[in-house]
DNA sequence: GCAAAAGTGTTGCATCTACACCCATGG
DNA sequence: CCATGGGTGTAGATGCAACACTTTTGC
């Protein structure tokens, strides 16, 4: 039977944004930093609530409009997970239904409604962890080898992002790391069409080592199946101008 | 802004129940067939209706017990995806949580509450879809390239399951196969401790092909890392017992 | 021509597939 | 001791990492 309408937990729609900036090669997470409670002031991911004419991957698509003003017909976004611990928002019941965007550009922020910052933080490899810096504001990282059940008993560090969005973050790059080898359209923020250099800056972060270490040569023999031929780049600086790809089988 | 109460969405939580039988070998999905309104008398996966004070995970622990009456003191459960296409069910708003959970044992079933009939379903594998059989019933599965926006769009099929359950075995089916190399806790459907044998016959299944073609030395030095050690099986037959192994890195 | 960056080729090592062979049990 | 199934070993094929080499551009 139908649970009670006052009994229904709220919907949430929890975005993580994917960015990529071309000048200082940092792979970007959009955050941003509400003016009002719950959690007025603290850091977290962008949410906004479900309606009930929509689907959820649509309210995601909202969700990036309203809060970046991007005006692209189409974005490329996949479900995430459902976060529904009972107490993982204090004072109120609400899952989080998450998915993420690939943005193929960096956009110019402005702060919209309910905001009172809004930043791109730089995913940064440690040892065990991913933190997220942002000058000289930085969030660390739930540790790799933290479960999600230890993740709520423990106590938060400080500074700390809203509610569990720390763990959000880490099951999303877990997740992006795991589709490097077979789907990885986390490329999809270096736009549609993309060099192998470029592809390679992207899995160096991921992979936590320098890209020097990736070898061209066997990154393309590995990888190539992923990728189809595009045509050629426009060479930038001295060098041979290289061939540019777009992932198969995606828009 | 939350949403309006009276807006919010049901919140139903679906099952794929998994379980094996080692006479038949066959791979099984729990299916009921409904007594009240909507889909009166048709079959779908086992559902319930998230409350307030639990998670997912235990909304999902108590549907098994519900409808099983099984007590075993703790199941496997893993998020499979969350299903939100706005008609997804005619005349309501309601999103679909879905869980996985894999049976140690194959319990007898007996139609619990709001059920006309349950029974086990076996998974056939068909060239490019898997089909699901139980006696005299057939349901086809959803074709392997079919999309999951084609899905929601094509008339379905006659008989057909409950809202879009079909879409949801064949996504579950999809990441069952995924983790066959790296995470198989599907066979925690053969108990905590099994035999390499048992393992190879669930493997068959899901790599549509017979048993028989599965080298047992190979499958072995493929797929040891998976498993360790856990003494050795009584034999039941002739030849040579065989040791047993549960998975690694899982109660 | 020289530096820089892209792309190609080769060699050695690791891994997988196919298949022959040996081991332990029931009747 | 033989049928049945489990476990081990080995040769050829495949795939990957390391690194030397060639090609195409800017200056």
């Amino acid at each position: 039977m139908p649970q009670p309408v006052s009994n229904r937990p709220l919907i949430s729609i929890t975005n993580i944004i994917w960015s990529f900036d071309p000048v200082t090669k940092q792979l970007l997470i959009l955050l941003l930093q509400r003016n009002h409670a719950p959690f007025k002031e603290t850091w977290g991911l962008p949410t906004t609530y479900l309606r009930a004419d929509e689907s959820a991957d649509a309210a995601a698509l909202r969700l990036v409009r309203e809060k970046l003003g991007v005006q692209l017909a189409q974005f490329h976004t996949e479900q995430l997970g459902t976060f529904t611990a009972v107490a993982r928002v204090p004072d109120e019941r609400s899952l989080a239904l998450t998915y993420m965007v690939y943005l193929p550009v960096k956009p110019q922020l402005v702060p919209g409604y309910g905001a009172r910052d809004v930043r791109w933080f730089a995913v940064t490899p440690r040892q065990d962890r991913d933190d997220l810096v942002a000058g000289e504001l930085t969030f660390k990282g739930v540790a790799d080898a933290v479960s999600a059940a230890e993740f709520y008993q423990q106590t938060p560090p400080v500074p700390s992002l809203t509610a569990d969005h720390a763990l959000i973050i880490k099951t999303a790059l877990q997740r992006v790391r795991n589709r490097l080898d077979y789907a990885p359209t986390i490329l999809l923020v270096l736009g549609s069409h993309f060099t192998l250099k470029q592809a390679r800056e992207v899995y160096a972060i991921l992979w936590r080592r320098p890209v020097t270490t990736i070898d061209n040569s066997n990154f393309r023999k590995t990888h190539a199946h992923l990728f189809v031929e595009a045509g050629t780049a426009q060479s930038h600086s001295s060098g041979r101008p290289a061939k540019v790809y777009r992932l198969k089988s995606v828009g």
